[in-house]
DNA sequence: TATTGTTATACTCTATAACTATA
DNA sequence: TATAGTTATAGAGTATAACAATA
């Protein structure tokens, strides 16, 4: 994890921030939810930064569903969507998208007539390596200002954040 | 296709996430655009929750506006919207919203006729104490379960992450 | 009766372009 | 000519409700 800072408990007001245009921003530099909203904005700008060398761009989103569906094949819409948090008519015409490209296929269930069995389509599986190596370079460059290790102990830090802000 | 990685890099793939479903996500826990996206969701219900319990909920974007008013007073809409980074035409509807609940008001600037000097009204100056103390306990329930001080350190790593992402 | 995928619809957030009144 | 605020409009992204087919 990052540096130990030695001061007591609330972070510094701040001066100025960094890329600051001279104005007060009062508490918001010590909330981790401002640092939070920022980084996030600047890293899906990164990705799609990176994404739009490829003969496809795909969102995060639908990044996770490609990974998803690979390594669970197989999987229906429904427990797709539950796996990333949407509705499953909101998924509808993100896999529309993907499967119009040849990223993903809807196979017929075997066992449930209702339901469709997702798999990775040709272009899915010729493509999937090259999103990997692709998010692979994001990652190495949004992490580079951070110091070795620092990465997985920050990924360990918003997975506590994220338990903090969820449970009960 | 995933392929094993021949390179000594990113953290384990992780059998299983915390709140899983089962299913394997492959790279996704090892990457920190995810754990970044998962904590920010889960971050903005918790704020949303918090301020469900005041007489005018608002927004963390919201919440940054009146900070940013109080603390630069005669603050023009170009001028915040450049700081919040939305174009001057997004932040019309959300003014108007502000100044509808008397939060802020728009005053005629003294020496240009075309623009507003943007200041806090009475419900503001009354309401933005119990923001700030709403968004403080907000803080403290989502880094519960830090250890003392690494929230801080949290908020540098974020901070690196941005510069990280941003920078040419 | 309940569930799966789908459609129709609506709501939020954001941007672009064009307008007006000033500068 | 250029700028500040505004409007009209459009495009993502998301949700809810209802439907047909199937369980």
């Amino acid at each position: 994890m990052p540096r130990p800072s030695r001061h007591s408990d609330m972070p510094s007001p701040d001066t100025a921030g960094p890329g600051s245009d001279g104005l007060d921003r009062g508490m918001l530099p010590g909330l981790v939810g401002y640092a939070l909203r920022r980084a996030q904005v600047a890293v899906f700008q990164d990705f799609a930064r990176e994404m739009a060398a490829m003969r496809v761009p795909v969102t995060p989103g639908e990044f996770g569903i490609l990974v998803l569906v690979s390594r669970n094949p197989g999987l229906s819409q429904t427990a797709l969507a539950r796996a990333i948090g949407v509705d499953r008519s909101t998924l509808v015409p993100i896999l529309d998208r993907l499967e119009r490209h040849g990223l993903i296929k809807r196979h017929p269930s075997p066992t449930d007539r209702r339901s469709h069995a997702l798999e990775l389509g040709a272009a899915g599986m010729a493509l999937l390596p090259l999103y990997e190596a692709a998010v692979r370079r994001h990652e190495r460059r949004i992490q580079r200002r951070l110091r070795a290790g620092e990465g997985g102990a920050l990924i360990a830090a918003l997975d506590l954040l994220l338990d903090g802000a969820t449970s009960r």
